[in-house]
Parts: C-alpha cells; sequence; structure tokens
DNA sequence: TCTTAAATATGACTGCGGTCATTTATGACC
DNA sequence: GGTCATAAATGACCGCAGTCATATTTAAGA
C-alpha cells in the first residue's frame, strides 16, 4: 500500500474515532464539523473530502454497528432447530442489541435524512454487500432450509417471504424508536413471525 | 373568530401555499426561507412563529395528502367484498395515489428527518389523529369485518394484525422510493397481504 | 535527482436556517 | 376613547455546514 493510501485510511479513521467520541461527549447537534477537525489535527476542508456531510457520519457509524452484530449473529444461530425459531432467533437478538441504546438508535436512524439502503462500493474497490441486502440473504437463507424441511410450503417466493419478513421487523423498530414507552419491542416481532407462519386467513 | 385568530390563520395558509408553489418551482433546497417570506410579505422571523423549521413545512404537506387520500378512500371501498379485498382495494389505492410522482413522495418522505408518527394538538384546539392511527383504525376495522364473516381466524389479535399489514404497505413504499428502477409497487403490496392471509408455514 | 501531473490539504469565505431583543398590533376592561 | 397586558411581527444578528481557489504533497517518468 502506497504512502498515499495509508495516510487517507488513517485520516478516515481518525475522523472516524474523534467524531464518534465527541458525539458521546457532547451530542451529535453539539459537535461542529471543526471541532472534530481541530481535534484530529486536521483542516476543516479536509473532513469533506472524506465524508460528504456531517449527518452523512451518522450513516456509517449505523452501518458498522450492523455489520458487527450481523457477523456476530449469523454465526450464532442453531442450525438444529426449524427454520421460524432461527428467524426468531436472528431477529430477536438483533432486537435486543438495539434495545441496549434506544437514544443512540435514534440517532442513527432519524438524525439523517435518507434511511439509505442502496449498495455502494467502498474505496478499496470491493464491492460492499448493503446491510439490507445482507439481512434478506440472511432471512432467504433460513426460509430456504425451512422450505427443504417442509416446514414451509413449496409455493411460496422466498424473496418475498423474506422482504414481508424484514418489513415487519423494520416496522416494529420504526414504532418502538418512535414511542416514548420504554417497553421491549422483540416480543413484539415475536408474534408478528407468527402471523406470518401460519396467516389470518381462515 | 377573531380578528387575530383570523389574520394567524390566513397567514399559515398564505406561507403553505406560497411555500408550496417556490418548491414546485425551483425545489426544496433551492427555496429559501427569505424568499418564501418575501413573497408570502411576512417578515422572515414570523415565518418561525408558524413553522418551527423549514423541513416541517414537508411534514405538514404529507400530512395534507394523506388525509386527502383517507379521506377519498376510507368511503369508497365497496362494502360487499371480503375483508382481503377490501385491504388490497384499500392499499393498492393508496399506492397506485402514491406512484403518481414519485419524486414529490421521495421529497415528503426523506427530506425531513424523523418520519413523525406521533400524534399532536392542532391549532384550534382539536385533538387530530395521526394518519398512521387513523390507517391503523381503517385497517382493523376491515379486519374485524372479516373476522364476524368468519374470513379470519377467531384468535388473531386485530391490533397485531393491523400493525403487521401496515409493515408490508410501509415496507413497499420504502423499497419503492429507494429504487431506481421504475415499477409499480402495488403488484409487490397485493402478493404481500396473500402472505399474511394464508401464512408462509405448512 | 529533476520535472511534471495528479491527488490531497487548506482555511477564508459564503449562504442560509434559525434566534431573540425590540417593536407593533390586538383585545379586554374601565 | 384611554390604559394596560398579551400576542404576534420584525429584521439585525449569529453559528455552522459546506464550497472553492490556492497551496502542498505524492507518485511516476526521464
Amino acid at each position: 500500500m502506497s504512502l498515499r493510501a495509508k495516510k487517507k485510511q488513517e485520516t478516515k479513521k481518525r475522523i472516524f474515532e474523534v467524531s464518534g467520541k465527541l458525539f458521546k461527549e457532547k451530542g451529535f447537534d453539539n459537535t461542529t464539523v471543526d471541532e472534530i477537525t481541530k481535534e484530529a489535527g486536521i483542516a476543516k476542508g479536509t473532513f469533506f473530502n472524506y465524508f460528504p456531510t456531517k449527518e452523512s457520519l451518522l450513516f456509517y457509524f449505523r452501518e458498522q454497528k450492523e455489520e458487527l452484530i450481523f457477523d456476530i449473529l449469523e454465526f450464532h444461530i442453531a442450525s438444529d432447530i426449524p427454520a421460524r425459531n432461527k428467524i426468531k432467533d436472528f431477529l430477536v437478538l438483533l432486537a435486543e442489541n438495539y434495545e441496549q441504546d434506544k437514544e443512540l438508535m435514534r440517532l442513527l436512524f432519524f438524525e439523517h435524512k435518507r434511511i439509505l439502503m442502496t449498495s455502494r462500493t467502498s474505496d478499496d474497490g470491493k464491492k460492499k454487500k448493503h446491510n439490507y441486502k445482507r439481512m434478506i440473504s440472511i432471512l432467504c437463507a433460513f426460509l430456504k432450509e425451512g422450505m427443504e424441511n417442509n416446514e414451509i410450503k413449496g409455493n411460496i417466493d422466498l424473496k418475498i417471504a423474506s422482504e414481508t419478513l424484514h418489513a415487519i421487523y423494520f416496522h416494529s423498530l420504526m414504532i418502538w424508536l418512535h414511542s416514548d414507552m420504554d417497553y421491549s419491542f422483540s416480543g413484539d416481532i415475536s408474534s408478528k413471525i407468527d402471523i406470518i407462519f401460519e396467516g389470518i386467513g381462515v
């Protein structure tokens, strides 16, 4: 790796770390880009060579957090249980992870405008799969196994079913983040997964 | 109504109209609060007596648009058809309404930070039901009728089922808004409603 | 090592959203 | 109409995100 590339990588990391520290200390709104760059030992303009906006940092924070938990969860779901339980375990564990810091999650989900879902190309050229697509893949794999074990109807479109599962997960999360009440939304998700498995029609 | 109240109402309406016109003409980002107030014949500070931020206008635009379509839809769904069809008709018509102007919908959903879902008290003191709750009520009513006609299992929690339906509607909308592809998402919703009615489990 | 082009860093500057102390208009009461 | 209290309007002002012309650093080729 060239000197240039190394410096670039280090600067980006430094901005990331410093801003994370300052956001924790004083909150997102009370931290200025000036402060971040001062503390990181770079000029203000340099910040915008690395991140298009101050808000965009939140998007990267969230992405990083999600990647971390996905890495953990993906390989820690028991393989010898029915698909429905796998899916429940996965989404409930995800929910419980989020429940640990509601204020942080609100910041990461609400304080930037677009909830980005499109894939992007990272700096090192490797095409990164966006977390939404990754999550759909994981759910789809669970469903596929379930179908092979005759736990799931054979005529179901797995992509549509995965999206439906993601929909109820995402919706529960949004409602929870908006709510001032202090309830656990993992239980909420669990009962909705049952609905999707059993259907509401007679 | 007092002179004061009348003036207030007129000013609010004027800001609303002028900003709507300017946003259409030049886009949201290219319209400044200065321009809006100049055109509305008021001082800049006055704007913030009526709307907390420039962004918040978008929230009110969306709310107004939703109220309008809900008013129309709520009373135009045939009553002599099965619950599943009522729900499909309702959500598909809603989707088709949104499909008419994707760019506008993106603006209304993405350009302000929080997707507000909490209810609020309007100026005239009447407690207004937020559109999310209104939608849940409508879906719940459909489901209740369906349950009475034995189209829906008797042991289903209607609130949870309504929320699940809203989840798939909202999710389909989000995916569509994020997508650059030019597809219709009303069909998407329809097949997901089927999943919720029939279930994916064997 | 010298030259040159391209990548990156810089910070003064700009534009705009939002604030607030002050002024003006309204309504209530006599 | 005159007096006072309160609501609303005002616009100078401020802070900060984001820009951009210029300066500096790196890489590559001779």
